[in-house]
DNA sequence: CCCGCTTTGTTTGCATACTAACGACAGGTG
DNA sequence: CACCTGTCGTTAGTATGCAAACAAAGCGGG
């Protein structure tokens, strides 16, 4: 056999094996999903900026990006987009001038059960190829993995 | 109690516990841990796509994206960035005039087994959480979830 | 009251990623 | 041969994401 440890080596990596690869294909798969099923057209960052600033009632944007798991950047970005679309209001905080308060526009937080529905449908779609049982694992070992 | 059901319906509703939510913070970890230990100062689709090169042996940059998972828009950056930082070569194809052919660059043909043994590092680190059990069955249901 | 540290928000630069549209070319069929 | 279809690579536009650097403002200790 002229099989070098090298050669031996190159066979054994499967990038398809590997979890940052598996990780990136799910993504990719769940993001198809949610556009397909998407409430008022959000983004999965801007459906999550969303529903956080409903349940935590209005704040300031880093706080918003820190409860989302977003980078400053990247929560600026967001809020910027939903604030165009009309969704977020932004005001100054006449406490703290740095600050400004976030808070979602008049005619959508009404409407803001039915992103909790398609939430739901999005997520059920997406496990769809698993177990009531196997979704559970899932979700506890990602956990377990991430940075939260 | 004046729980009206949209009232219980918002409280049901646990962002932290949504698929999407947990693969983009399980990215975000495998990300850091890759940028910590990147090999060549590579970044994971960059990594991905060297890999898949060295094992399928030159080929067009199409189908090198179809097989690493890539959209043809970014497939052609990241190729880019490869031939910026002189790990990939491009030639025409002599066949088919439309083609490019991708190869590795001679200096980086025989440091393939590093990219293997980092990746294998890096996917060991971000697995560190769990078991291996644990880690055998996230591998599984990933698969199962993803697109490829 | 002033100095230093922190927090908040902003901007720049880089790297993914997808959609959509396009020109060039290959291959097959009438 | 001419046309049609499909493939290959490219480009533009939009949206995440992170790192790094900054200005403005708050805050606490000396």
């Amino acid at each position: 056999m002229p099989n070098a440890p090298a050669e031996a080596l190159r066979e054994a990596y499967r990038l398809e094996e590997q979890v940052g690869f598996l990780l990136r294909l799910a993504g990719q798969r769940h993001a198809a999903i949610f556009q397909e099923m998407s409430p008022f057209g959000l983004t999965p960052t801007q459906f999550s900026a969303l529903v956080r600033l409903a349940q935590l009632g209005d704040c300031s944007q880093n706080e918003l990006g820190r409860r989302t798991a977003m980078d400053v950047a990247t929560i600026k970005g967001v809020v910027g987009r939903l604030k165009e679309k009309g969704m977020v209001l932004v005001a100054p905080d006449p406490d703290d001038r740095r600050r400004s308060v976030l808070s979602i526009a008049p005619e959508y937080r009404a409407r803001v059960d039915e992103l909790f529905r398609a939430g739901h449908m999005i997520s059920e779609e997406t496990l769809k190829p698993l177990t009531e049982a196997e979704s559970r694992t899932l979700l506890r070992l990602l956990g377990k993995i991430g940075s939260l």
